[in-house]
DNA sequence: GTAGAGAATTGGTCAAGCCACTATCGTTCG
DNA sequence: CGAACGATAGTGGCTTGACCAATTCTCTAC
């Protein structure tokens, strides 16, 4: 968070104004006073309350929208984030860009979450939940010859797959990174081939979660994962500017 | 499907102004131009060369550092964020006291995480990186009496070993879920016993990965993770409100 | 050569106001 | 009576211009 540099201070710092903002805001959160959906207080009002002028409660605002957890609609106002517990993508992003993430860093990193994550999901064994995963496959059964469209229900797939293990914790972070894996996978994806033998992979990967084969299924995330791997390596620009580096686009 | 809110629409989008600035700013980190430790142009300058006031790019750059992008100081300009790769803790900080996530929620995210990341450590096992595990082994055995200082090492620790593993990702994941598990722990820690029984078993995972074992590895941080959540739960407060559920203190 | 004072630079904030979009509610027309 | 319409307030998005506070630089005086 912004405050951790200032945070480690001896003595209690004297925050921000903008800072200000987004604590009252987490306050109000943690006092359960605001729970997703909600709508805060309009800006003046904020303004008024906390005694700052309303561009430094924007320039909270902004700051709590960046993280997630608020959105703003001109003219109806400004909302606590709804839906599934979600991390955006943007950090991560700019991570990868500014320090240069790999392929292969990131292609291991979702080894360890998404083996594990489809292990979860195959003990567990939440039914409701499988028909997403079961659409997802059916449309890029469907999208064989639209590389983009497929690589939607790609990412889709495996976020299915985290969700369905009942933890929103996992299916965060497996959120988070699939964002930066289609960021970087849809300049790519028009070069890909094997389309059709990815698909029977995810296939593979769900019908051993609907059966509760956990053992399966981590063995056949693993290999999807590792057989993906060395697909997109070869989608690779012949002879590209750093070869195996990605940046990220944030944008 | 709700993809991006903006995105989803089919015309090119009209940035916000302050999206603007974010954009701006992620363009010249994607160029090149733009590298941790460097200093943006004043915002003043910024302001002008975007066409924008500025308390909007003010606003703009709130939100960059509320994504641990930059980080300002006054009189002296805004940096871009140096050092190691990292994701601040907020954002899953405020996902958990919105969804309130469990306890058990978090250890089952962190054992696959971090048995993942202690595997991998023991198998590249980078020498170099040993030294600062070690020494946090060191700092837990002599504040067995200071629970506030043991957990510090203790967080340090597991971020280590997630250093360890050479992967970049997985550190800045882990980095991420150790700042939640160090602000929710941070309250109830001065109940904890045993602590030379946790200093031990981080001893082990220590010896394990320095001895490249990697199996012995993942099993010592498995076991480690399962009695850590037992030993945990007892620190509960007796007869609290919200006995398991987590609310991660954002402030 | 160095230390100190002052000026320039830069982030932090405020004040007042206009614009654009949304929602609501009353009115009017079918 | 109901539905389409239109005025109206409420709300976020942004600008201009200014002042304050911390830092950094520079130039002088010793």
């Amino acid at each position: 968070m912004k405050t951790e540099k200032t945070e480690s201070r001896d003595h209690p710092i004297d925050l921000q104004s903008a800072d200000q903002v987004v604590r009252h805001v987490a306050l109000l959160i943690e006092g359960g006073k605001l729970r997703p959906g909600d709508r805060l207080v309009p800006e003046r009002e904020l303004a008024q309350e906390l005694g700052v002028s309303r561009p430094t409660v924007r320039a909270g605002l902004h700051a709590l929208a960046a993280m997630g957890v608020t959105e703003s609609r001109q003219g109806a106002g400004t909302f606590i984030t709804g839906g599934p517990p979600r991390l955006g993508a943007g950090p991560l992003s700019f991570l990868a860009a500014l320090h240069g993430f790999t392929r292969d860093e990131i292609f291991e990193a979702r080894r360890i979450l998404e083996v594990g994550a489809a292990g979860l999901a195959a003990e567990v064994n939440l039914t409701d939940r499988h028909a997403t995963m079961s659409e997802e496959v059916t449309g890029m059964f469907a999208s064989l010859s639209e590389p983009q469209t497929f690589l939607v229900h790609d990412v889709r797939f495996h976020r299915a797959v985290a969700a369905a293990s009942g933890n929103p914790v996992l299916a965060a972070l497996v959120e988070m990174i699939s964002s930066l894996v289609y960021e970087q996978r849809r300049m790519t994806v028009e070069r890909a081939h094997d389309l059709k033998e990815s698909a029977e992979m995810h296939r593979r990967i769900y019908q051993a979660i609907r059966e509760g084969d956990a053992d399966r299924a981590r063995t056949e995330m693993t290999r999807h994962l590792d057989m993906a791997r060395q697909a997109q390596a070869s989608e690779e620009l012949p002879a590209g500017v750093l070869p195996s580096r990605v940046v990220g686009s944030v944008a």
